[in-house]
This record gives structure tokens, C-alpha cells and sequence, in this order.
DNA sequence: GAGTGGTCTAGACCACTCT
DNA sequence: GAGTGGTCTAGACCACTCT
């Protein structure tokens, strides 16, 4: 039993990414919320606050609330969700699964992973494409140990990335974030001139302990920029 | 007239950025707080869950609330000190502050800061340099109104960065990183070829909702990466 | 068992701004 | 003027975990 915050966040949030609440769009009023769901403004308060404070949302005394515009500044450093990032902009988003493979994980990843060497994860290397312009490029590897059930999904409808995110709750993340000059092959996939500054992302995730899954994505430098807000949510 | 929970959420941060609360320490009980503040529950329950999400401190039931460790907090790309990374390292450490003056702040940074148009900013331009090698090229902003001392302060020993980390504890951060080229002017700064990949590292810090600095440092991006661990917001 | 935090209610007053 | 969101109160019940 989900907390009642948790549902109506989970309900407005699937409307955005969905598409059908696109920017500019009004949001329900608070006590029109509070109805719907059979709840307290505080608890619609709550839910409405935490959306703006990540800026899915923006609100107006007397207007009311909308559903954001999309910042100059796209990527986010939380955890990435390019079909969500993409709806929210309004911009017509696809991806490509260029390879899937099933190997043991080699002695570098293991090492970096804590988990032992012959541990069999799945291999995906993705590439994000928006308005066809390819923006990003994922090399993935998924523990099939902690995720057995990736095994059978054919990622046709969410890339693996927001597969993941939906299917298993990550409770710690270490980053780390390079620039790197774009060699020929990497050029070609994003459509860049070779040698054009890249950002390089590499996120491992854990649940509880136990390793779920390891990014590296790369981003043409000039179509993309991280940010991170450390500021209060309220 | 302030809102009373940012009163309270000013008194917490005030006293585990100056050390008075170190990592570990025991925060008062919410009805502690509630008999302090002479407030409701929700109120200092909102402040808490607010610092727990910021990852500022930590809570468990019927334990109470403590300060967090700072390796678990949520502040990633972390304010660096060039100075301690060396000395933890083991490295020679110097930094040359290749130009100073002070302007009144332009409409593009003023709408960054959320700073009025003619404020008076310190400017600083400093190279990190660490075993003869540049390692960074920081371009800083500090805000002479919140800061007034670092007009008279000459930077002999301690760079811009280090100076203000221990004279202006930070409350809110925020972060962009990108990637770029290096153009021949900044490559001969940090003896890089030309179009080299570089991470470019942007960081406005407020202290209690009165900007405090913005800096720009730039990193050759085969000598740097920044690594951060996260857990989840709230 | 007892005390903590997590969530939620059903109100209230106020500030803001114009659906 | 009227309706929205921002904040706050004084309760309540529950889940969790051991100061």
C-alpha cells in the first residue's frame, strides 16, 4: 500500500511524461485534487510543492499551476530519464538498441562493481535520439543477478534506462563525469566532428547493497550541460 | 518578516556549517524543536524532512535525528579546496591570480545571481597549478555586498576558493557542468593543445538566500573527473 | 513498551494576483 | 473582489526501532 502523496505524485508525474499534460498545460486546482482524490490540501499541497521544487511545475497564486516549460539547460544530474526529459520539452524523442548481448563481467568492471568476476549482465548500447538528432549514446551493463527479469525484455516501448528506473528503486549512485574529444566512431554515432568536446557520464547504481546497473553515456558538449541543484526544496 | 520554518532551517544550517553540529551529532527531538520555535509538528517535521532530502542530516525513527557524514551528503560535485586535494595527495601546491579588479556586476550574471544590475562584484582570475603542472583555470565572481572583507584580502596564501570556504559557510549550491573545446588562449593557460576536451565547472553558492560567489573553473579533461555519490531525494 | 518520525486531516488566516 | 496558492495549527493514527 503506496503512501497517498506517492499515488497522486505517480499520477500527475505519468501525465507529463505521457504527453497528455504538455507544457503550458493548467493543472488541476488544489481543492479539485483534494476532491478527486478524497484528501486533505495539505496532502495536494505537498505533492504540488515537491513538483515545482523540481521544476516539473511551475505555480501561481490565483492562475494556478502549469505544467513547466522546459529549461534551457536539459540534462539533470539526478537520475536521467530521457523519455521523460523529452516530453516535458516537447520534443519528439526515439531510441535505437545498436547491440544486446549477455556476457560474464570482465576483472575492470568487477573490480568497479565489487562483484565477482564471472557475474553474467546484460551488454545494451543505446543511442537516445531527439528531433533525429542523436544527443546521446549509453553503454549499459545490467546485473541479470539483481535484475533477472531484463533478460526477457525486448525494450521496445522505454529504453533500458527508464526500464530500470521504474522496475527497481536505487537507493545509492556514485557519478563520475570526464570530458573526452569525440574519436571517429564515437563522431559518427552522435553526428559530430571528431575531436568536438564530449561529456562522459558513468553512473553505477546500487539497491540496497546489491549492484543493478552501470551507464556510461556520452553527450555532444554542446548540446548538453549537467546541472545540479543543492538548494532547498520549499 | 521571514516564514518561521526558513527561521528554523536558517538556525540548523547556521549551526552545522559552523561546526557547532559536527557529523554524527544528535539533532533536537521535532517537539524539542516544537517547544523552542513555540510551533506545530509540521512545521519543524517540514524543516527536517527538507534537511533529510538535502541530505544535510539523517533520520530513523525512534533514534532521532543527526548530522550526516559528509561522504553521504548530498553535495556532490563538492566545494573543492585545491589546497587540501594537494596536501591529501601528497603534491606541490601553488595557485597565481592572473588578473583582479572590481566591477559592478552585467545584466547577464546579475539574472544568474538574482543580483541587482549595479552591484559591486570581486573579480579574480587564478591558476591552479600542482608538480609545475596547471591543473585548473578558475574565473570568480564573490559578491563585495555579502563579503565585503574580500576586498582587502590579498590572497597570499590561500586561493579565492579557500579563503571563502572558510570565511562564508555555503547553505545552497548549484552546479552546471558542461564540456568545450578549449580555444588557444585557455589552452596555452593550462598547456594543453588546442581543442583539447575540457570540463567546465560552474558553481553559484548562496549563503541563507544572500549569493555569496560564482565561479568557472575549467579542467583539461584528461586530468580531471569529478566523482560524486548520491542517494535518493525525497 | 515507549518514543520517535511519517503521514494525514480539517480547519485557519494571509498574500498575491487576475484563470 | 474573488479565487488561488503559502503557510501554519492542533490534533490523530500508525510504522518503526531501540536515544
Amino acid at each position: 500500500m503506496k503512501h497517498l502523496h506517492q499515488r497522486i505524485r505517480d499520477d500527475i508525474e505519468a501525465r507529463i511524461m505521457s504527453g497528455e499534460w504538455s507544457p503550458g498545460h493548467r493543472i488541476p486546482y488544489e481543492h479539485e485534487l483534494m476532491t478527486e482524490y478524497g484528501c486533505s490540501r495539505m496532502t495536494v499541497n505537498k505533492v504540488l510543492s515537491t513538483l515545482a521544487a523540481n521544476g516539473l511545475i511551475t505555480r501561481r497564486r490565483r492562475a494556478g499551476s502549469v505544467v513547466a516549460e522546459p529549461s534551457s539547460q536539459q540534462a539533470v544530474l539526478q537520475i536521467q530519464d530521457f523519455a521523460l526529459e523529452a516530453a516535458r520539452a516537447g520534443i519528439e524523442y526515439r531510441f535505437k538498441i545498436l547491440h544486446r548481448s549477455i556476457e560474464p563481467i570482465d576483472a575492470a568492471a568487477a573490480q568497479r562493481t565489487g562483484l565477482p568476476v564471472e557475474t553474467k549482465m546484460l551488454c545494451l548500447s543505446t543511442l537516445h535520439v531527439m528531433d533525429d538528432v542523436p544527443q546521446a549514446f549509453e553503454q549499459r551493463l545490467i546485473n541479470l543477478a539483481t535484475v533477472p527479469e531484463a533478460d526477457q525484455e525486448a525494450f521496445k516501448d522505454d529504453p533500458p534506462g527508464t526500464w530500470l528506473l521504474r522496475r527497481v528503486p536505487w537507493t545509492d549512485a556514485e557519478h563520475i563525469v570526464r570530458a573526452v574529444n569525440a574519436d571517429s566512431t564515437m563522431a559518427k554515432r552522435l553526428q559530430v566532428q571528431t575531436g568536438t568536446a564530449c561529456l562522459v557520464l558513468e553512473r553505477r547504481t546500487w539497491q540496497a547493497g546489491a549492484f543493478v546497473t552501470e551507464a556510461r553515456i556520452t553527450y555532444p558538449g554542446d548540446r548538453h550541460q549537467l546541472v545540479g541543484r543543492f538548494s532547498p526544496v520549499a
